[in-house]
DNA sequence: TGACTGTCTGAATAA
DNA sequence: CAGACAGTCA
């Protein structure tokens, strides 16, 4: 017996690790060493006899599985147990079995970009117009009925309203189109799967006999697609393991359904459930702040984490002037801390809500001369350029794509314009043909001119060519690609022409070493791999730089100290998720998996201005702060950059002098203000759990009329439109109006017995 | 007819 | 601050 795969675990630990047959439910709280239980389970699996081809590991991200590749390296060297995401495992089944599955084996993958060039061109043709439907909705739509495994027939079947009829004929044209073009999207992965195994009797239990001990990890964020992939594969050998925590759900926005794992214990009733609430990451104070946040959710189940770790440095929250400062402050604090020799660079990590946040931090950081990776933002797989040599790529893979067809062509510029194009597209649509080999054949194609027809042709003859040298290695066939269709040459001209000519050369790089490590040498593999890789996978912990991200790409990391910005109304909880209660619970989950990424330090902040859109906003503390019941240090005006600060609230005077003359009381409303320590427990936020905490002191609507409240500058919150500022009381009686300033809304004026108002102070 | 430029609008999270 | 779109020039 290996001694190593059973040290330093805990008891718990140890029962799900040694658990072999039969279900199981792990449910680990943050730093419980999650991670740990699954690799060395997985381990005592193969040390107990089970071939390594008899299990999988399902992970959420391929960073996860590369992790839990390595360490279970080091416990059993030699392993052959696949790991991976759900997608790349569907990739893998639908490539294996595509003529079962009803598809090409050589289908490519859309991405979102992709797929909404297809929804573009499904809604011109259905005569849709996309000034009153946004392609974004239907886009969302859509995928969030393949996430839900509704295809378009029962999509159109319940559709009960104009706005999704509309959509069920986009769904179901769309479908047809993409299958036309023998092209995926990230949905029809798992959808394209689940039907499989669903339809496919046989294959489905020469898989479930063949994949016996199937392991899931984050399984709170799995979608009902994939809760029907495992199940379907877990029935005649129920030797499935799930490990999560549905406190840090955060995927419910793109379907994920954490009612997955609360009913695993319904759908499994034999299962044997392990809890681990030990956690070994984080001290006590960062520990204590998570708990405080998350009890504020009322559906959950109760949990409380511990830790054995000494109280550490006491959570911080901070108030900066501006976003800038703000900027600046953390990036010169990690700066000092570098430069005294207390931390490296690699120790600190920098959550924001929106990726678009990071360009301020980027730019601080870089002044600062500080090393940082972001592993958000533009991925470098969505980049123009490399998007562009890909479309070329997907073509010559598989001929009728057309979505690439009309990206290759048009870059480099080629003479043939939207005229043109459309007119193909009409004729290839009507032969029966794809874009390129109607391209092909463009001496036959009516009404246009010879240009047009001897670029198109030369277009075409460029693919012909490239097909003959596909048995070349992957990175001599890019070459030839991107250097005979001159688009390197081209794109060297464009602006940041040098940049984007470095990111195809490391297309190209990345296309070798594809093809060194790999035992699948193929274009499409390749392609496919590219499509599913994220930002986050190019993650380099060893890296001595900060880290810079997103507070869902943070999930599953820890670093020792952690800053998170901009925790601000409609920033985090974001606007969107205003209108109900579970996505603002969900929003509390994702400040819950950034607090406790920390293991020593803490810092979440906000800026009392921001600029939007070009203008400056003033922004409202988020109400999470409230619940972490943690003082507020105002470190406004601290880098002297913005000049003097009103040290009570400059944001309620700018409120004042830019909507309205009247500026009484400012003086009350300034010392009401300055401290965001008062609990303020909002009507939707803290009915569950954390009612009974002091000081939690909510009027309902009603109270209005009262209107000792009514003071200006009393601070309320409105089911629409979020937390504003009362800046003007007008009338008296029956007829008192209220006008209340709020941070994303502007000025509302409400009848004050009527309005819907909750007073917070 | 294609390519380029200026203005406008509208903005989350990700495999 | 970027992407979409309309308008203009060649």
């Amino acid at each position: 017996m290996n001694r190593a795969i059973l040290d330093a675990l805990t008891p718990e630990q140890k029962e799900a690790v040694t658990h072999i047959e039969g279900p199981l439910l792990v449910l680990a709280g943050p730093g419980s060493g999650k991670t740990r239980v699954i690799t060395h389970r997985i381990a005592y699996l193969l040390e107990q006899g089970i071939p390594d081809h008899q299990i999988l590991g399902i992970t959420f991200t391929n960073k996860a599985a590369r992790e839990m590749a390595d360490r279970l390296d080091r416990l059993v060297p030699g392993h052959q147990v696949w790991l991976g995401t759900f997608h790349k495992f569907c990739v893998r089944l639908l490539r294996r079995y595509a003529e079962r599955a009803g598809i090409d084996e050589n289908f490519v993958i859309y991405d979102t970009s992709d797929r909404q060039a297809v929804i573009k061109q499904v809604m011109d043709e259905l005569g849709i117009d996309r000034t009153s439907l946004a392609p974004k909705l239907v886009e969302t739509m859509i995928s969030r009925a393949k996430n839900d495994f509704i295809l378009p027939k029962q999509f159109a079947h319940r559709a009960s309203s104009p706005l999704e009829e509309a959509v069920a004929k986009i769904y179901n044209r769309y479908e047809t189109l993409m299958r036309e073009q023998n092209a995926l999207d990230f949905d029809d992965l798992l959808v394209l799967a689940a039907t499989l195994l669903a339809d496919d009797q046989q294959l489905r239990s020469t898989l479930d006999q063949h994949l016996r001990f199937i392991l899931v990890d984050e399984y709170q964020d799995t979608n009902e697609v994939q809760y029907r992939i495992v199940r379907l594969l877990s029935q005649d050998e129920p030797h499935l393991c799930v490990t999560g925590d549905p406190d840090q759900s955060i995927y419910g926005w793109r379907g994920a359904n954490i009612k997955n794992i609360l009913r695993f214990e319904r759908d499994y009733p034999n299962c044997r459930v392990v809890r681990l609430e030990q956690n070994f990451r984080s001290t006590a104070s960062i520990l204590e702040a998570a708990n405080q946040l998350i009890r504020h959710n009322r559906m959950r189940k109760r949990k409380v984490l511990r830790t054995t770790k000494p109280k550490g440095q006491p959570v911080a929250v901070r108030c900066y002037a501006n976003e800038h400062e703000e900027a600046e402050a953390i990036a010169a604090e990690i700066k000092q801390a570098v430069t005294d020799g207390r931390r490296t660079y690699g120790d600190f990590a920098i959550f924001c809500r929106i990726g678009a946040l990071t360009r301020l931090l980027e730019r601080a950081l870089r002044a600062q001369g500080v090393p940082y990776q972001i592993l958000s933002g533009v991925a470098f797989f969505e980049r123009m350029e490399i998007k562009d040599v890909l479309a070329y790529l997907r073509l010559l893979v598989n001929p009728r794509d057309n979505v690439s067809f009309l990206r290759a062509i048009k870059s480099p510029p080629r003479g043939v314009g939207d005229t043109t194009l459309k007119r193909l597209t009409e004729w290839a649509d009507a032969l029966g043909l794809s874009c390129l080999e109607a391209a092909a054949r463009a001496d036959q194609l009516p009404g246009i001119r010879p240009a047009q027809r001897n670029a198109l042709r030369a277009f075409a003859e460029l693919f012909q060519r490239w097909r003959q040298q596909t048995d070349r290695p992957l990175a001599e066939q890019i070459r030839a690609i991107i250097d005979e269709s001159g688009y390197l040459q081209w794109v060297a001209h464009q602006p940041e022409g040098e940049e984007r000519q470095a990111n195809i050369e490391e297309l190209v790089t990345a296309a070798a070493e594809f093809e060194e490590e790999t035992d699948s040498r193929t274009l499409a593999d390749f392609l496919a791999t590219s499509a599913l890789t994220t930002d986050l996978d190019r993650w380099d912990p060893e890296q001595g730089a900060v880290s810079l991200m997103t507070l869902h790409a943070a999930k599953g990391l820890e670093f020792p100290v952690v800053y998170i910005v901009a925790v601000e109304e409609d920033i985090l909880p974001h606007a969107r998720s205003a209108d109900s209660q579970e996505q603002l619970e969900e929003e509390r989950r994702l400040l819950f998996v950034g607090i406790t990424r920390a293991q020593e330090e803490l810092y979440l902040s906000y800026a009392r201005e921001r600029s939007f859109r070009g203008m400056v906003s003033v922004t409202v503390p988020s109400q999470f702060l409230n619940e972490l019941g943690i003082p507020v240090v105002d470190c406004s005006g601290r880098l002297g950059t913005h000049g003097d600060w009103d040290q009570f609230g400059a944001n309620e005077l700018h409120w004042l002098h830019s909507s309205r003359p009247n500026r009484q009381t400012t003086g009350r409303r300034s010392r009401s203000r300055s401290s965001t320590r008062r609990t303020m427990t909002g009507g939707t936020g803290a009915t569950g759990a954390g009612h009974e905490r002091a000081g939690s002191q909510t009027a309902r609507a009603g109270t209005l009329g009262g209107n000792e409240e009514l003071a200006i500058g009393t601070r309320v919150r409105h089911d629409r439109y979020g937390i504003g500022y009362v800046i003007c009381v007008e009338g008296q009686g029956q007829t008192r109006r209220v006008r209340v300033a709020f941070s994303r809304h502007g000025v509302r004026s409400f009848l004050a017995t009527k309005a819907k108002l909750e007073i917070l102070r």
